[in-house]
DNA sequence: AAACGTTTTGCAACCGGTTGCAATCAGCGA
DNA sequence: TCGCTGATTGCAACCGGTTGCAAAACGTTT
């Protein structure tokens, strides 16, 4: 049933290797051998099994797309600009689906029975220490959406969590808020606590009481809200809030409006993500958008360019994220 | 650097063959020689190649996941479920956008290049033609999602839409809504047109006034938005909508709301689909839940079946949806 | 101890390509 | 027409496993 090499070669009347180089980028075929053999191909609908051919040449072209978080919309979009992103060079995504997986070793097995050329761990949740054993197992590995370090292990693609921190406190001062406050994912999440940094830091010189800080169970909606209603119940909110993700803003946000606050009018809000609901105008979240596509088109050059020199030294790769204004920070004054 | 075959049978001092089977299910072993291949294969770190195995067996264990929309945030639990059932029998999902393709062929040699073992589809909105096409390439193909019809020309699991009609229709009137309507997506979906087919035919014996019908331009937000929009423009809107997909609907209800209208007061309002965020309190929406998770078990072992035996007829599984109950309808009377 | 039926084992061929090497071929100048 | 050079071609070995087959090893039985 499948048409192989073999028999391309025989409808042709030319030797095997004459097949398989018309198939190969750069080698030595002549004009008419390359007719005879294309035309051979076409008539049998030939198609070289990247498998076989693999073997032979050590490469799969097929990436490992390591992926652990589910529950962030964001990530449809992730998806979308990683498969088409890795399509359009001739790449494979395999997917891996880490949830709720704590041994870095058997994901190593995994990827390593598939021979995948390069790993790309795409999640801001799952700890480097995965990123770290696929390094170890001499896998290209980028690290996307993953935590800077001034010693990176892997590379790392994603955004300057500290910067965006500071971006927000800047946009809540600028914008006449002064009992600011911060409320997170899970204390534990490194994202949050650069988050956090950035945000102290960035109203060191700044007019404010003290900054609260609250920390959500997760990062989903539930978290979000449940925090905020406990920040009510507990007694007056801040001012402003700058939330550590999207999601759990729009959880605050349901939290807040529930109990009789207006917001912008009463409390201020300012997510991070500037995932697609956030712009919905039911929702209207004033957020920082992460360059979604910046850092996925970086991470594919860089995992490409890792497979082509392994010994490539490991490199992070920050980008800047700007503020969407939208409805719930009321305007500069 | 990478062990293989060889290196084990060496140190194990036995030969390849014996290596080689005692990593097979049910070959013949003794246990004194699978004690010393284990041995050395851990000593080794050895992991056996995937490649090479599916290429003397002609079994991959790689399923091509093909997708299109993207835009759908139920595909975010559609992704976790698939690789998460995928991975535990031993399989790995191979991904496939086909955002924009217009072309099976191209996709179909893609697949075929890398000899993945079966096909699903997942996808309410791609034309049956893809999986088609895959299925006269000798692939067995599973669409999820897909559109029931009398005689499949591929395996076909998903919910009946005309009764999903129905089922809306059965609910708004025992809820006491007499001018109903419904808002479809785009008209040219198959989705779309079973699910209004069995709404007005739920609706033939009820007391109800001429079913006013509309669609919008796709299954977004912004669109439900602005079909709502125009609706509210050119009249009083109906007393109930059913909307053909919880996205559509919340679009609609942001609508409803911001023109002054109280749902369910005013308004009533279903969707299909009960994604996450219809749950979400700030939006909380009444609808009609498509059962993913059983949608995609039954996809999974059907494609397994399927391969095993590849002569297998073609079949429709189709499961039964329900409402849950939210905000967006009045309870029952 | 011989004869027998079972397991276990290794050999070698094969899966579908790739590629170094040497043989062949074509084109050109003399 | 011959010799020379560079391009093209086919052979055969190899990538890392699998598996049919026959030989070897084992355990029984008489």
């Amino acid at each position: 049933m499948p048409v192989t090499l073999k028999d391309v070669a025989q409808r042709a009347g030319v030797s095997r290797s004459a097949v398989s180089r018309t198939f190969t980028e750069g080698a030595s075929v002549s004009p008419k051998t390359r007719a005879k053999v294309e035309r051979a191909a076409a008539d049998l609908g030939y198609a070289p099994s990247a498998l076989a051919s693999a073997l032979s040449t050590g490469r799969t072209k097929l990436i490992g797309l390591v992926v652990s978080n589910f529950h962030n919309p964001l990530f449809l979009e992730v998806f979308d600009r990683f498969t088409t992103g890795l399509q359009a060079r001739g790449l494979r995504p395999l997917l891996v689906n880490l949830t709720g997986e704590t041994d870095p070793e058997a994901s190593v097995r995994m990827l390593r029975q598939y021979s995948v050329d390069g790993v790309i761990v795409a999640s801001s949740t799952l700890p480097p220490s995965f990123a770290g054993a696929f390094r170890k197992a001499g896998l290209p590995v980028v690290h996307s959406f993953g935590r800077w370090t001034a010693a990176p292990e892997t590379h790392v693609v994603g955004i300057d969590n500290r910067e965006c921190g500071r971006l927000a406190a800047r946009t809540l001062i600028e914008r006449g808020y002064r009992r600011v406050a911060f409320l997170g994912g899970p204390e534990a999440a490194t994202s949050t606590e650069d988050r956090l940094a950035g945000f102290l830091d960035g109203l060191t010189d700044a007019p404010v009481p003290g900054v609260m800080t609250s920390f959500a169970q997760g990062y989903t909606f539930e978290a979000g809200r449940a925090e905020m209603q406990r920040l009510i119940a507990a007694g007056p909110p801040a001012d402003a809030y700058f939330c550590g993700d999207d999601v759990l803003s729009i959880g605050a946000l349901s939290a807040l409006r529930e109990a009789g606050f207006s917001v912008p009018g009463d409390v201020g809000l300012i997510g991070l993500n500037d995932m697609q609901i956030a712009g919905w105008q039911n929702i209207d979240l004033t957020t920082i958008r992460q360059p979604v596509n910046a850092i996925i088109d970086a991470s594919i050059e860089l995992a490409l360019a890792t497979i082509e020199d392994p010994d490539r030294l490991p490199e992070a790769r920050l980008f800047a994220c700007h503020i969407v204004e939208r409805g719930t920070l009321r305007p500069i004054s």
